[in-house]
DNA sequence: TCAATAGTGTCTCTTAGACAATATTGA
DNA sequence: TCAATATTGTCTAAGAGACACTATTGA
């Protein structure tokens, strides 16, 4: 029956890199696998869809968010899909990779409060010794993402709802891993309609307050 | 068991959007379904994953190109991940869209050699009453190869081995559905790698004979 | 010579990068 | 007043669009 089911039907399942910002670096959320295969080695958060609960395979992978981390998140994309007989030990799979934001400031409620170990890892360098092929995975994810940016997509959804212009841009600095000019970022924003004044309201530190922004009523991620 | 199959496992297959040119007109290709579900009615090229014969879901496609139309494509790359209990008829399913570049040069060949119904439609409007969520496909399929066209990727697969720069500007034109400007067109060939002169040789008409170019050694299809 | 298209030159406009100058707060 | 950023302005360089001009062939 295995057997059988090797060879007519594929694994079907879903994986996710959820990224978010942790001390200004890019991070990853990684899982440390309670099952097997790949025991005890640490991976992206993913399951088998299941047929009887989930309505697509995006749902699979909120589900997976859900119950990893307890979070929804406020964006998920699909990346790639992966296929082949040698990628699982199980068989004949087929994965598909997305991935998701959350804002930094609910890093912390994911890295505390859950049983099973997660852990944030730079999404640059994740580390050796990943299950499966999740480093390509990784690689691949934070590839799509730096894409986006690149091409101007913004990335408020792993910012706090309200956030000032010195904060977006370290942001994207650290998704590009590069800096960015301050006076032509700024121009660039107000060239859009992405952004809109909180007005009133201001980031306070020891020097001149900071304008509050927050994402445009129908803002998409997306260029 | 049917029943047991569909609540377990998806059905997993992959499509096809074939994109060639066309008297200048960019066309897809569309077989009529010899069998159910949706007999009759014209379709993206499609197959189910044959786990014992294809390596990955690229193979799958590959194969589907090879049995409809005979040809071994230049270009394939994933799209899109479809995949919900409603899209199919037999149940749960997952399908995998490919977008694959033809020359134009090959066109005649798929189109009159083949014993089942292939047409070429007209990509930008391939007509109503296209079978499952295909419509879709196409429409996501062409929103791709646009985006890599307007980021400044060069279809060269749709062209023959050599070919002239306006050519290739007709064939940028047909994608993008705009004219381009013909000087600014060309100073942007000019400045990247992907073309080389083919020395001495020349396309010949009524006119100022025009230089014939080929695609650069280690040519991809991106930006 | 002319029609037809190949190929080039030049102007302008927009945008991005570099870098400097000014603004506003708490300490 | 000063340190520490926020915010704005200005110069320059690169690239894109518009448009016109020159080049070369067959008929």
């Amino acid at each position: 029956m295995t057997s059988a089911r090797k060879e007519l039907f594929p694994l079907v399942s879903a994986d996710v890199a959820l990224f978010s910002i942790e001390n200004g670096r890019l991070v990853v959320l990684l899982v440390k696998r309670a099952n097997p295969p790949q025991r005890g080695r640490w991976a992206l958060p993913g399951d088998v869809l299941k047929p009887d609960r989930d309505g697509s395979l995006e749902d699979t992978a909120r589900r997976i968010l859900r119950d990893k981390t307890g979070l929804e998140v406020p964006y998920l994309a699909q990346v790639a899909t992966y296929s082949g007989p040698d990628r699982d030990p199980r068989g004949w799979s087929v994965s598909l990779l997305f991935h998701a934001l959350v804002p930094v400031d609910e890093v912390p409620a994911v890295a505390g409060s859950k049983t099973e170990a997660v852990a944030w890892a730079d999404a640059a360098a994740p580390g050796a010794g990943l299950a499966f092929d999740h480093a390509r995975h990784i690689a691949a994810a934070l590839g799509k993402l730096r894409e986006k940016v690149e091409r101007h997509a913004l990335p408020l959804h792993l910012l706090p709802a309200k956030f000032t212009l010195t904060q977006l841009q370290r942001t994207v600095e650290a998704i590009l891993d590069r800096d960015l000019e301050k006076s032509a970022f700024r121009r660039r924003l107000k060239a859009e309609r992405s952004l809109v004044e909180v007005p009133g309201e201001f980031e306070r530190g020891v020097q001149r307050p900071a304008q509050l922004y927050r994402a445009a009523d129908g803002f998409e991620f997306a260029v």
